[in-house]
DNA sequence: ATGAAAGCGCTAACAG
DNA sequence: CTGTTAGCGCTTTCAT
């Protein structure tokens, strides 16, 4: 079933033909022969590793010393730009010996326990869960070290990175009520994401605290993309606005940009009309028509924080523990002056 | 320097727990004890095996089997959504028993050399490379099976995924020139990037063949992005349309974006002064202002491909070689009958 | 049907 | 400084 892979040169072929001993050549491919190897010697081994394209296998190199080299990364979706970011920021961190191997949900969508089950029944060094939820959380046990990014959950076993949803929601209830809006709605998703629920609170209690409210039942959707934000928002942005909203808040910016195409074939205009604003600054959201004010939750930085974590959990140069990113609000067209 | 794993049961432990021998254990946890282990031992094993949550070491299983089981997928921006949907198919598609991990360009921008160099460094099953160029894939020789993905070019070691670049430049040719333009401008990324050139040429072709014409010399970014496409756009799109220009081509919808928001800052109106299409359609083609024409070149498709592929060379269920995906027309707001 | 034993290629003591 | 040796955990003949 398994084809034999090209024939590679071992460090015993080298030792070989180099006339030393295998260790000897596991010493110098390894770079630790300072002070262990002459230097005719190396230069000699060198020599051989070339002369064959000798490279050290890792599978031996891991098992000879009891460690797994592989760290997992999951999200419900690799096709979302945040996701993206976090990705490309945890790939750049993470130490060289660590490789990151991506697992994509199988059913589509969101990710549940078996895509983890999927993940924890390999044997990986560690585990990197993008935005789990709650009831995700619940059901797993962790069987190496993990990480929870943007999750809005603490786990006493599992190291997280969190993003400041505090800040964030004062900055746009704070931009917001400046403007003259009092009457805001929220365009969130079903699920059990905490760290949504927690944006929608932290603007909430900011919104309250400076006079103005969600005055109307959130737009729950099912799925946390464009596609579905449009279709959600064709529904009900005519009732919104006849019952005096005045801007529209959304748990992430992929939403907002369904909200502003729905906002636009409805007639509805953005931002003279009704005020948009997201959170997760894309790289698209500054490209939309109009340009989203949206706040920036620094996605590839989180991924940034999870990757050297992780090379502190594995490698032994720091400890676990939980961290905050900054959040910082971009203020860009689709907000302004409420009407009136 | 690493950190011991967390201890973790192995086959001997289940073997002295139940009282077999490791071989059995093996053949259990491997489903291949049909006719070969009674059903109660395989009972027992099975018990044994839930009870010290037991699994296989993906390491000491690899390295007794001889065979590598990780397969490296280098692209020149793991960020661009095209990128994104490519690693998404590839992942979807690629065999449980392989797993896929992500490099990155450790420069920044596009992949050199190094890179490469830095994935054939380590032990690979297999090696998946999106949209190398030219003077990239000159550079390396493969050690191991490799698939060269939107590359338009062809190396005999090497499998290959291409888009059908042809009837992407045929459809488009037949879409602008259909609506009445003649005086062409192109815009696409410096490098050796044989893919856009060939998409370039193919365009070109069928425009002549159609009595249209690559009219003004090609506006040539260094890289593809959006921010530097605006810049370059920024400064040639008046005089473009000074000579009469009355439809631009991008090479990537990435760069399609940065067109359309210079004109927007110039005040250029689109598509009733200037119309805009692009290569590569991407989700937000269909979301920014206005709606971009675009080629769809099926990166998912693309990457779905290469992971079938890769499975067929690593796990012998089918030769190598090369394949060809067909691409498109999408025909959005971006696009209309020329001016005059 | 089950077990014993020989490695896979490498690393890490330990001898010399 | 260099070689010998003993595994890492698993798979796979080959006996029994």
């Amino acid at each position: 079933m398994s084809l034999t892979p090209a024939p590679r040169a071992t460090a015993r072929d080298v030792a070989q033909l180099v006339g030393v001993s295998v260790a000897t050549v596991s010493l110098v491919a390894n770079g630790k022969a300072a002070g262990r190897v002459t230097p005719q010697t190396r230069e000699r081994v060198l020599a051989g590793i070339r002369q064959l394209d000798y490279r050290v296998n890792t599978t031996a190199s891991a098992l000879a010393q009891g460690r797994r080299e592989t760290v997992a990364f999951v999200s419900p979706d690799p096709t979302n730009p945040f996701f993206s970011l976090v990705l490309e920021g945890i790939v750049d961190e993470l130490d060289d010996s660590l490789s990151l191997t991506v697992l994509v949900p199988s059913h589509g969508d969101d990710y549940d326990p078996s895509t983890v089950q999927r993940a924890l029944a390999g044997d990986l060094a560690g585990l990197v869960l993008a935005s789990p939820g709650r009831t995700l959380l619940d059901s797993i046990a962790p069987t190496c070290p993990t990480i929870l990014l943007d999750s809005g959950e603490t786990r006493v076993d599992m190291a997280s990175v969190d993003l400041d949803v505090e800040t964030a929601g004062l900055q746009l209830a704070d931009h917001l009520v400046g403007l003259g809006h009092r009457r805001v709605a929220y365009v969130g998703v079903g699920r059990d994401k905490a760290t949504l629920q927690h944006r929608r609170e932290a603007l909430h209690e900011q919104l309250v605290l400076r006079g103005a409210d969600l005055a109307v039942p959130d737009l729950t959707l099912q799925r946390m993309t464009t596609a579905v934000a449009l279709d959600g928002a064709l529904a009900v942005l005519s009732r919104w606005i006849d019952e005096g909203i005045t801007a529209v808040v959304c748990g992430d910016d992929l939403l907002a940009y369904g909200v502003l195409q729905a906002a636009r074939r409805l007639g509805i205009d953005v931002p003279a009309t009704l005020s948009v604003a997201g959170f997760n600054d894309l790289p698209y959201s500054a490209m939309v028509s109009p340009a989203l004010t949206s706040v920036d939750l620094s996605a590839r930085e989180l991924g940034a924080s999870a990757g050297r974590a992780m090379n502190g959990m594995l490698l032994g140069t720091a400890p676990a523990g939980r961290a905050t990113l900054r959040a910082r609000l971009i203020a860009r067209e689709s907000t302004a002056a409420a009407r009136g």
